[in-house]
DNA sequence: CTGTTAGCGCTTTCAA
DNA sequence: TTGAAAGCGCTAACAG
């Protein structure tokens, strides 16, 4: 082969260009710079090695070891919305734990659109990422979800996908709605409301029926809405709060929002209403916002633990490539009480 | 050359897979794949290959397409720190105004480490990233940036960088200090105190002088620390202002956190102090974060487009990609007056 | 321990 | 309008 004709296109310094310094043939250069073959390479030789590429500010294209090995070292992760408060936390968590492992997070939003995810994913697998988390799914998503599984490893995360055998970190929605009516029902609430989330996305009907479940068979009344929000947010809160105070029913005195932002809602609405919180009605939401312990008053909530989800999802992701099958993780949720609800 | 050996290691259909079935050359399936140079193909000899390439399944390696194009339609994203609320929406406005270019954000975190920088600028440019947006600058890292914007383009985004012609899109930090002395003034507070950020991250310096520098002109004195914040942190913004309390001179009636977490710990101390906010302290943020409306009592802040920074650094981007120079961008600050800060 | 020989999947001249 | 051949920069299997 005629080494002096490889040349580089991308003005930068290849392989070739070390060796031919070095005096040795590329492979070993290749070897050399590898951790893990390296030690089949005589000492000196690697150090005269060493030495051209630091000369010639050598950087390895990862680009063309992708291609070659077939892992790019990039992982992809899917959100639904980047403008959540509660998803920052979990790829922050997700980078530092794959990062020491040379690994870099690919993101993409799905606005919540499953033609959206169907485009990302078949991006995704076009940029031959490693592994993909999603953080992402909606029950009409599960098809999609493990086809693409077919091709790649992949992590569901934050958000249950009911009916698959796809490794998941998420959290006990489920318990986390039954502490709540524990929680109401220990200070006296007989006649509560829930403000409910989409109900495609499986966190909340499982806070619904844990939550459901308790008033049940403790002997709570409910008085929820019939209707889910179309999203977890601040007016979406709004508008079920304005709802359920239109009613001519009861009012309750205790409130579960399904998320702290649909909580904000509410707060709105209940104080423009001259109602307070909580010596009128309590108030609880769900996730543990950053902030939400400085409100007035101090949101009662349950611990999210995205940074957990984060981390978790990005070790289950080393395991699938590492050939582990990882097993499934359901974080435990945790009351925290602060000054929004009271006894009635 | 012997087609049939080409085979697919990937588990993937291949472009000469898709040849094969269409009985073409894989150079013409090349051609009709790609939008640019699909008029040069005959109708329905495309026809045939699209036909082909449903079947297949076949799906482009953009791996392999990077290599030979030297474009990956990656863009190095590199913030201090994913857990600060404002980068958010950062990540936010870039990947949604670079993804209808088909292009993705690739994430790292330096957490304010020089080295860790230096490391993660490397590691992009060896993915050979289209271009880079730095989130995270500070002083010392003048050099290294502008030594990675020889073989790449960088944008540097919301942390001003002093010293440098790189493209910058940042918002007017020192206009908004300006603007909240002023504030201030016009309550009728004359004895004012800053707690400032850390000195390294340019945006603080910006603000300090523009606070002082009205204070001076309008002859408000300042009580302010010599220190600067270690990070611009809650824990930080206690421990400044435990120690301005602590201080024996005559305690200020207003002041200006350079940031809504610095304001955050503040208001903490000023709490236990038995000090009421805004009747015997008025109280000042920066940044605007999520939720600080809905404090108690509610903050007096200013806006920080961040959506806004993400969005036109990815056109900034995309300007840069197509050869053009961006002009610089200095968005405009926005008082936002709340309940924290009242007449004297 | 090191060199040789083939590619990874695609694009891109250059011919025909 | 299509085919042939040559690589992009690297790794990997096999000799030696």
């Amino acid at each position: 082969m005629n080494l002096q004709a490889r040349s580089r296109t991308n003005g930068g310094v290849t392989l070739f260009d070390v060796a031919r310094l070095a005096g040795v043939h590329p492979s070993t250069v290749s070897r050399a710079l590898d951790p893990r073959r390296q030690a089949r390479v005589k000492d000196d030789t690697r150090e005269r090695i060493m030495d051209a590429a630091t000369r010639l500010g050598y950087r390895p294209d990862l680009i063309a070891r992708g291609l070659q090995s077939g892992r790019t070292a990039s992982i992809g992760v899917i959100a639904a919305d980047l403008g959540n408060l509660f998803v920052t936390p979990i790829i922050h968590g997700l980078t530092g734990s794959i990062e020491a492992a040379g690994m870099l997070p690919m993101i993409a939003e799905t606005q919540d659109d499953h033609h959206r995810l169907t485009r990302i994913l078949d991006h995704m697998l076009a940029r031959r990422v490693d592994a993909m988390v999603v953080v992402a799914a909606r029950s009409g998503d599960l098809a999609i979800l493990e086809k693409a599984a077919l091709s790649v490893p992949v992590v569901i995360a934050a958000r249950p996908l009911d009916g698959t055998r796809l490794p998941q970190v998420i959290h006990d929605d489920h318990e986390g709605g039954r502490m709540i009516a524990e929680h109401l029902h220990q200070l006296g609430h007989t006649w509560v409301a829930q403000l409910r989330g989409p109900i495609e996305v499986a966190n909340f009907p499982r806070r619904a029926t844990g939550f459901g479940g308790y008033c049940h068979e403790a002997g709570l009344g409910e008085a929820t809405l019939d209707m889910w929000a179309e999203s977890p947010t601040i007016d979406e809160g709004t508008r079920l709060m304005q709802m359920l105070l239109d009613r001519p029913t009861r009012r309750p005195t205790a409130i579960f929002a399904h998320n702290d932002l649909m909580a904000l809602g509410a707060l709105g609405v209940l104080g423009s209403a001259g109602l307070r919180v909580p010596e009128d009605v309590s108030l609880v939401g769900y996730n543990d916002l950053p902030m939400v312990g400085y409100l007035s008053p101090p949101l009662t909530t349950v611990r999210y633990p995205s940074l957990e989800i984060g981390q978790t999802a990005g070790l289950m992701v080393q395991q699938l490539l590492s050939g582990e099958r990882p097993s499934d993780h359901n974080l435990e949720p945790r009351l925290v009480v602060r000054g929004s609800t009271g006894q009635i």
